[in-house]
RNA sequence: GUCCCAGUAGCUCAGCUGGAUAGAGCAACGGCCUUCUAAGCCGUGGGUCAUGGGUUCGAAUCCCUUCUGGGACACCA
């Protein structure tokens, strides 16, 4: 198991409980302290972008304090060379001079000795295209088989602890379809920013102290009461999903009519209990089978047991942040950019739902976290200014506080778009979408859009065992690679002492090697720009290349020994990027299909 | 009414802290299996980047207008 797992029973964890949780990230095999280094294709950017900035001085283009930050891309199209500056029309407005004339200049200061350069051009408005003898590329391989898992971890985040929030589903029903998308997403996130060097670690917030755990009680005790046979209704804003029913089943099963004899309050007290405990067991098999781990479950009733909740208001009122109106007490924040002033204490004197939450988001804070991540679905988009505004009050930076929301889901089933109700209880449960389209299909869709944006899922597709179906096209690659793997087994190749990787300089060969250096920094990126989307598209190009680097060329050649060796090391290294890159988002890596 | 997300190829979407001829997949059409997995590869066609204006060397990208679709706006959680 890759994450340290801390489960607990019906009363969940302590807060305190949460820092071993934090034990992950030491034990966690991406964490790669001190060993990393920048792969060749960075140093060689690196060194490139530097040569860059003194040909600016050499040049006398402009004072070395105004030199723009130096943008280098690998341009889509291979007739613009391995990368191309623009610096040129930045420079155009600081040195007065036309683009091309500018771009002229710099090639004529530039070392052309330093870099791996070997031929370089002015093309187009005045970009500078830049290309590079790649044989340096094939150092990539030995470093990326000696790192293995660690491949394309960095240290970006520089050890920064960041807590990511996600699903927090109330312990009421099954999870859904939307809390599928929360769960991969935030599952995703977490890993993301753990191999970019963060400390990452993944709560779950359990809802289990308001009064919409009240309501659960008198919908399971009215289905109790059906099973029984008796008349009972469940109240307006109940639950009716069905897994209530099952549980009032068993009720009936252990207890009989018994349950029916105790005091009203005992009884309510029990069902909630009883209701709690089964439908979390529940919600963590489900997000355990779905691959999503969590280093924390932080229960809401512990905000009150350890007085957090009342520790929060009272420094909110000392702070003067909170005034009385019409019997209850509110926050004043309409003055940090929320709309309006929000209650946090009603005037029959009971929390609303923000306070407590106000209490949890400190304590995250208190417990040294310095960047949070709540995935929020897009019903509570909302909600995010005030929770923000809190934390001002409170003293703490809402810039550290960030609101990935998930927008919503549709699913469409035979063309059709099915509606999704808790209330009704029809809605489609992540239980049933992996029975029905898979783990790694689910988990790839999921991960292949960016998350603020509405997400058509076809679940026809995703079941299709066709090449529509882009899961299997990443792992497919996988699976060929794998194959001949086995096989070059059989080969007895002769050991790496004649290992010559300066033979791999075909045109497929070089194109599958820029793209393993991307990884550490397609990771690095996405990480950093919170965007998971990218992992799946960069695994698509990688897989994409492979494909067609098998289809042009025999790796195994019985006559040629040297050349199959050094294929057999680059296909090692392509395996190695994507296994890493399928662990990220949760898909599996099959040997064989 | 206010706020959020979206509008890019027939369909689903990338690209959005401004850069070269706007990209993929699917669908359509034409090729490639006696050779390491054809769930694959190679090729062809397909666009008023919703609309109108602005910012500048340069706009799908930034700003404003309008239109369309979805969502959110409780002393609910």
């Amino acid at each position: 198991m890759r994450r340290f797992r801390w489960y607990t029973g019906i009363c969940p964890t302590e807060s305190d409980s949460c820092f071993f949780g934090l034990l992950r990230s030491l034990t966690g095999f991406e964490r790669n302290f001190g060993g990393y280094n920048m792969t060749i294709v960075e140093q060689v950017k690196q060194q490139l972008k530097e040569e860059i900035k003194q040909a600016v001085v050499k040049a006398e283009l402009a004072q070395p304090d105004q030199i723009p930050d130096v943008i280098l891309e690998a341009p889509k199209d291979k007739a613009h060379g391995d990368f191309a500056a623009n610096m040129a029309m930045q420079l155009a407005r600081i040195a007065k001079m036309s683009p091309r004339k500018i771009a002229e200049e710099l090639v004529a200061h530039f070392d052309k000795e330093k870099g791996h350069i070997r031929k370089i051009e002015i093309a187009g408005p005045g970009f500078i295209n830049f290309f590079l003898d790649n044989r340096y590329l094939t150092d990539l391989i030995p470093s990326i088989i000696e790192a293995g898992s660690a491949y394309g971890a960095t240290e970006s985040g520089a050890g920064r602890k960041v807590l990511v929030e996600f699903v927090s589903a109330n312990p009421t029903g099954s999870l859904h379809l939307g809390h599928a998308r929360g769960a991969a997403v935030g599952d995703t996130l977490c890993k993301l920013l753990s191999k970019a060097g963060y400390e990452a670690s993944a709560e779950y917030y359990i809802n289990d102290g308001g009064n919409q755990i009240t309501n659960l009680a008198v919908s399971l005790e009215a289905r109790y009461l059906q099973e029984l046979g008796r008349d009972a209704e469940i109240p307006e804003n109940g639950y009716h999903g069905k897994d209530i029913i099952g549980l009032a089943k068993r009720l009936v099963d252990e207890y009989g009519d018994k349950l029916f004899e105790k005091p009203e309050e005992e009884r309510i007290r029990f069902f909630r209990n009883f209701g709690v405990e089964h439908l979390m067991r529940g919600i963590k098999k489900d997000l355990a089978d779905f691959r999503v781990a969590f280093d924390c479950w932080y229960s809401e009733r512990s905000l009150y047991e350890t007085k957090k909740v009342t520790d929060a208001l009272d420094l909110l009122k000392s702070k003067g942040e909170t005034y009385e109106k019409d019997g209850a007490v509110w926050l004043k924040t309409s003055e940090y950019g929320d709309d309006k002033d929000r209650v946090l204490v009603k005037s029959d004197g009971s929390y609303t739902y923000f306070m407590p939450d106000i209490a949890y988001h400190k304590d995250k804070f208190d417990r040294g976290f310095e960047r949070l991540i709540d995935v929020l679905g897009a019903d509570h988009h909302g909600y995010v200014p005030r929770i923000k505004a809190s934390m001002q009050a409170l003293g703490y930076d809402p810039d550290h506080l960030t609101a990935q929301i998930i927008q919503l889901v549709n699913l469409f089933k035979n063309g059709e778009k099915v509606k999704m109700s808790k209330r009704t209880g029809k809605a489609v449960t992540l239980r049933e979408l992996m029975e029905d389209v898979g783990v790694d299909a689910a988990r790839y869709f999921f991960a292949m859009r960016s998350s603020d944006s509405h997400l058509d899922f076809d679940l026809d597709l995703a079941i299709s065992h066709s090449n529509e179906n882009p899961v299997y096209y990443v792992q497919y690659a996988y699976a060929r690679i794998s194959s001949m793997l086995k096989k070059a087994e059989e080969f007895e190749q002769t050991g790496s002492a004649g290992l010559d990787l300066n033979l791999l300089s075909g045109e497929k060969e070089i194109d599958l090697l820029k793209k393993l250096g991307e990884f550490p920094a397609v990771v690095a990126d996405s990480a950093a720009k919170l965007a998971i989307q990218h992992i799946p598209s960069y695994l698509f190009e990688l897989a994409s290349s492979l494909h067609s680097f098998y289809n042009a060329e025999k790796v195994l050649d019985e006559d040629n020994v040297p050349l199959s060796a050094a294929r057999v090391a680059l296909m090692k290294a392509v395996r190695i990027t994507l296994k890493n890159g399928m662990d990220l988002i949760g898909v599996a890596a099959p040997e064989k299909m």
